[in-house]
DNA sequence: TCTGGGGTCCTAGGACCC
DNA sequence: TCTGGGGTCCTAGGACCC
């Protein structure tokens, strides 16, 4: 079935996209074994991957498998900034893009075809682009839905364009291997694996009841439905974060609670600006824990009243420590985290005012402008002194 | 070798309401 | 006295992705 104004899509996806920024930048360090992270492993160049090296792997398995491999420590801005430059390409191309991440992205060009030619051509166009303006690799795959898209570039790596002809969808995705499929992990392939089941050909002619009854519900029938290539989710312009999330690993070593609580003040502090940055306020704050035996546990709590006050989230974080309290000090603390979620927007006016000590004149003189130009009479000179929260403050309007 | 940091989505049970 | 079905929200856990 071919309708018209659907896709074709194009999943970009830059190549082992920290440790090509790497390389980019440091001469150096082209073709050789580039491994970003030290604790573990973030990014892997190619060079290194040759060596099996994967990412989130240990370092010491990393420096193991390949001893020549050059260590680099992250460098997030960077990467923030090229995945920006790269984000403004896939836009000059087409206005329907949907990131999923800071270094992949969905591209509907249906209705592109008259303009910018034929999507193959489109594609190429798109990694010349990419290499030419931003100097990185990305491979690019092509097909009618979101999800043979991603199975394509995937395939293509590195470096590559490959496009799934319309004729030709199942021919390509039977005979791959059932990991190959998005959403499909390690406990998955393994279920589907101790039953015989490798590929995704073996997988579409089980039926979708056989799939349901050993994945569940849900897992089963979002297989049944890829494995037949029937993936009608269209290409979402505009979304928008569901969570915000902040974690320290510890180490083994046992830690005070005064240690504890700095960490949690610590986490609070950096979630609150960058929810207030983003001009959110969150209703739900969970505590992450990940223990020594590497066993997980969470403890949430959602407010009657959403906030982005820091104040407020720390005292909620500090509840849900004392609740988890016996946990922490006999299994052992290896993590602590924390993710705010129901997230909405932040419905008051953000004044950012200066970083260092505000004189008293000029404080004067930021409340009467704040007064003058959001209507808020009823702000008061001890709310912007007894600020708690840096320089950001949330004022509601009268 | 001994395990980071940032996310998304789904499930299931219980409380609560109609 | 015993009892139904449906919906929403909250909490906890888990799989998966980059």
């Amino acid at each position: 079935m071919f309708v018209s104004n659907e896709g074709p899509i194009l999943h970009a996806d830059l190549d082992s996209f920290y440790a090509s920024v790497e390389q980019r930048d440091d001469a150096r360090l082209r073709g050789r074994p580039v491994i970003v992270g030290g604790g573990v492993v973030l990014a892997a160049s190619y060079e290194a991957k040759a060596f099996g090296v994967r990412t989130a792997m240990t370092g010491g398995l990393a420096r193991t498998l390949c001893p020549q491999a050059i260590v680099v420590p992250p460098r997030m801005s960077a990467y923030a900034a090229a995945s920006r430059a790269v984000f403004g390409v896939f836009e000059h191309t087409t206005p329907l893009v949907e990131g999923l991440s800071i270094d992949e992205a969905f591209l509907d060009v249906g209705g592109l075809a008259r303009i910018s030619g034929s999507p193959s051509r489109i594609a190429a166009d798109l990694r010349r682009a990419v290499a030419d303006q931003v100097g990185l690799p990305i491979t690019v795959g092509v097909a009618r839905t979101k999800f043979l898209a991603k199975v394509a570039s995937g395939v293509a790596k590195p470096d590559g364009l490959l496009v799934v002809p319309h004729d030709g969808e199942l021919a390509f995705l039977h005979p791959l291997p059932v990991e190959r499929l998005w959403g499909v992990g390690q406990v998955t392939a393994g279920k589907l694996r101790r039953r015989g089941i490798t590929t995704v050909g073996q997988v579409a002619r089980l039926g979708e009841a056989a799939l349901v009854s050993m994945l569940g519900r849900g897992a089963g029938r979002h297989l049944h439905a890829l494995a037949h290539n029937r993936d009608p989710r269209p290409v979402q312009t505009g979304r928008r974060r569901r969570s915000m999330g902040a974690q320290r690993a510890l180490g083994r070593r046992r830690r005070s609670a005064e240690e504890l609580d700095a960490v949690l003040a610590a986490l609070a502090d950096r979630l609150t600006r960058r929810l207030r940055v983003a001009k959110r306020v969150c209703r739900t704050v969970t505590l992450r824990l990940r223990f020594a035996d590497f066993s997980r546990a969470t403890r949430s709590r959602t407010l009657r009243e959403p906030t982005s006050h820091t104040a407020t989230i720390l005292a909620t974080a500090r509840g849900l420590i004392a609740a988890a309290r016996t946990m922490i000090e006999t299994d052992g603390l290896t993590l602590i985290g924390l993710a705010l979620s129901n997230l909405d927007d932040d419905g008051a006016v953000q004044l950012t005012l200066p970083f260092d000590g505000v004189e008293t004149g000029a404080l004067d003189a930021t409340l009467d402008e704040v007064r003058a130009r959001f209507g808020a009479s009823s702000v008061t000179r001890a709310m912007l002194l007894g600020r708690q929260d840096g320089p950001t403050v949330p004022l509601l309007p009268d």
